[in-house]
DNA sequence: GAATTTTACTTGCGACTTGCAAGTTATCTC
DNA sequence: GAGATAACTTGCAAGTCGCAAGTAAAATTC
């Protein structure tokens, strides 16, 4: 893979910077899938419903890594393994992540169980800290 | 312009179908305008910082408009123009938007006034009540 | 009222990106 | 040592993007 040459910055709004770095339609799939499953290995996102391809997701890690997105750890007992983890910067998303669940889910017909919808709305602090807690223990122990 | 066969949907994950309408490098950029600018007509979109091109500007105003974040007016008095507004849909997309910005900044060198990334991220409910006001008003008068 | 300008597009085309299938390499299991 | 598994890479056809140029309808200028 060679997509390191980043092509050069459109502007310095906040929108655009963001969307320079997830605007496609599969790198916030990846960081879904780390964000709230226990999708954390190649294999694991090729299994996720909306069946990315290999190239495809081999381009987006090393892409989502060089924007400090995640972070790349190679499996001590099983060096063919290596599992991907949300950095501190891609944990900062879940805010953001969070509001457009809440969207999505009011606006269409989607999979997200209304009880945690309904969380996410109402109890957004308390919300976010149970994912800092998932987040920190899936950087240690796994 | 002939986007309206909508791809088949990949999942009814309310992340995925979020990125199945705004997933790309442009979309929300057409939204920013609308939230946070003057910009309402196609000319002025293609002023913006970012320099979209013609022909992708015609296809997203098409397809947004399709997935019901935005709304085409025409205008009374010069028929020649076409007045873009975002729907309720659309403007909810505010709060979503609010915690991108902060994420953004705070991890990057934006343009954004640091004194309005402060009023987003501590006064989020009064910010969403100005934004509110602004987009109630863009919706007659203009 | 004819010529020019403005607005919102569409068209053409080369370059880049995507999606699918197949192949590769290193490592692990039996 | 044989076969399976994990993480990629390669090839190729199809689709999308970005730029430049063209068009049509309506408004403005002279």
């Amino acid at each position: 893979m060679s997509p390191l040459p980043k092509p050069p910055q459109r502007s310095s709004c906040p929108i655009n910077m963001a969307l320079e770095i997830l605007g496609d339609r599969w790198s916030l799939l990846i960081v879904r899938d780390l964000m709230f499953t226990g999708r954390r290995q190649f294999g694991d996102f090729l299994n996720a419903e909306e069946k990315i391809s290999t190239n495809i997701l081999s381009n987006r890690l090393v892409t989502l890594a060089r924007d400090g997105i995640i972070e790349s750890l190679p499996d001590a007992s099983d060096r063919r393994r290596t599992h991907y983890v949300l950095t501190e910067k891609g944990f900062g998303l879940a805010p953001m992540v969070g509001k457009l669940i809440v969207w999505s889910a009011h606006h269409h017909d989607t999979a997200a169980p209304p009880a945690v919808v309904d969380i996410i709305t109402h109890h957004q602090t308390d919300w976010l800290a149970a994912m800092r807690e998932l987040w920190l223990k899936s950087r240690d122990g796994d």
